[in-house]
DNA sequence: GATGTACTAGCCACCGGGAC
DNA sequence: GTCCCGGTGGCTAGTACATC
């Protein structure tokens, strides 16, 4: 049995000297993905895991691009690939290929009748949970044949996945977003409102003055916050929220997702500010918590998408069931915005 | 159509180098 | 020392093609 390793420097001295420069080995579409991927991650080993394939049949399937070319694309170096001037010539025209040939593949999906397509997202696991649900129903009745491919993701890593095009399209915070990621469309789907999330037993209703009116036990749980670490936008705005709202207050848990962060305030440890729709569980608005409405602005629930499936079907169809799903989603349950809150709410 | 051969893609195990 | 990275060797599985 033959193996698959490609000597490189073998590889081009199978080239002709004397003839005109021309490629040994045919230059494959798979190889001109990988290149794309390589170049966008970095580094071989996050290309392979966008691309699902392991590092090695990422590094063997370059070696060939580059024996095929005749020169190298990348200059290795420790955790980085810098594109060389060829590297660089070439990664704006695989782009523009691999462009043509995703809206092709895209287009004739429509021919494809009898056979099942399937819509692939990622998104956030409290977006997913409490839209989609909702929204597949109305798919189906419109697009019988088509199935979903659902995951739950963080949103560094739908970009990436919408990167390798292994995805259609994300449900993202948009202003979660780096300005690195403008070459998606972003769709909005509906704005979820960040909420004070408090034990069920602190009633908040009608409070002007916490320190006079509260209990003494009430007024220290309410100055106590859990907080989540994620090193975000989000984080900072929600810290100086704190800071302006309960100056007194002392962070005592760093959380790293909302649903923990709910368990320590459904218990009683103290409060947090969340997105509403992170409050909601599988059985509906949190039973153990209240949700009081605060002055954070709302968070932006966005399709992350590329433009050309903006108005492809059943895409479209699934947005705007989404967002109906959005807009009739009962917020109810949300208390009014305290009163020793509500200037700063006005302000906002 | 069945079989054998050559080739390709991709995996696992492992290595060496660099960063921390 | 540990971890992460790129690279290599050996292997399996799948496919294309020629031959019988």
């Amino acid at each position: 049995m033959n193996t698959t390793t490609y000597d490189f420097e073998a590889g081009l001295a199978e080239q002709d000297e004397s003839a005109p420069r021309r490629a040994v080995l045919p230059m494959t579409l798979q190889q001109l993905r990988i290149f794309h991927a390589v170049a966008n991650a970095e580094t071989m080993t996050k290309a392979a895991k966008q691309l699902g394939l392991a590092q090695p049949s990422v590094s063997q399937q370059l070696n060939r691009l580059e024996a095929s070319i005749g020169t190298r694309l990348f200059i290795r170096r420790p955790n980085e690939m810098e594109l060389t001037e060829a590297g660089l010539y070439l990664l704006p025209r695989v782009e523009q290929l691999l462009r043509i040939l995703n809206e092709a593949e895209d287009g004739l999906q429509r021919f494809c009748e009898g056979r099942p397509a399937v819509v692939k997202l990622a998104g956030l696991d409290s977006v997913l949970r409490n839209l989609l649900p909702g929204a597949v129903g109305r798919l189906h009745d419109c697009f019988p044949g088509v199935t979903m491919d659902v995951q739950e993701s963080a949103p560094a890593e739908i970009v990436e996945l919408l990167d390798a095009r292994r995805i259609n399209f994300g449900l993202v915070a948009g202003n979660s977003l780096a300005e690195t990621h403008e070459q998606f469309l972003q769709v909005p789907i509906m704005e979820d409102p960040y909420v004070l999330a408090v034990p069920k037993e602190l009633d908040l209703a009608g409070v002007a003055d916490p320190a006079r009116e509260l209990s003494p036990a009430a007024y220290r749980t309410l100055n106590r916050s859990i907080q989540f670490a994620f090193g975000s936008t989000h984080t900072r705005r929600v810290s100086n929220w704190y800071d302006r709202l309960l100056p007194g207050h002392q962070p005592i848990v760093q959380c790293r997702s909302y649903e923990s962060a709910l368990s320590f305030v459904r218990a009683g440890a103290g409060v947090c500010v969340a997105p509403a729709l992170s409050t909601i569980g599988s059985a509906g608005p949190d039973a153990g918590v209240k949700r009081y409405l605060i002055g954070v602005p709302p968070r932006r629930i966005v399709a992350l998408m590329l433009s050309q499936h903006r108005t492809m079907e059943p895409m479209a169809t699934l947005i705007a069931a989404l967002k109906d799903v959005g807009r009739a989603l009962d917020m109810q349950t949300i208390l009014p915005t305290p009163t020793f809150l509500a200037d700063d709410a006005m302000s906002r």
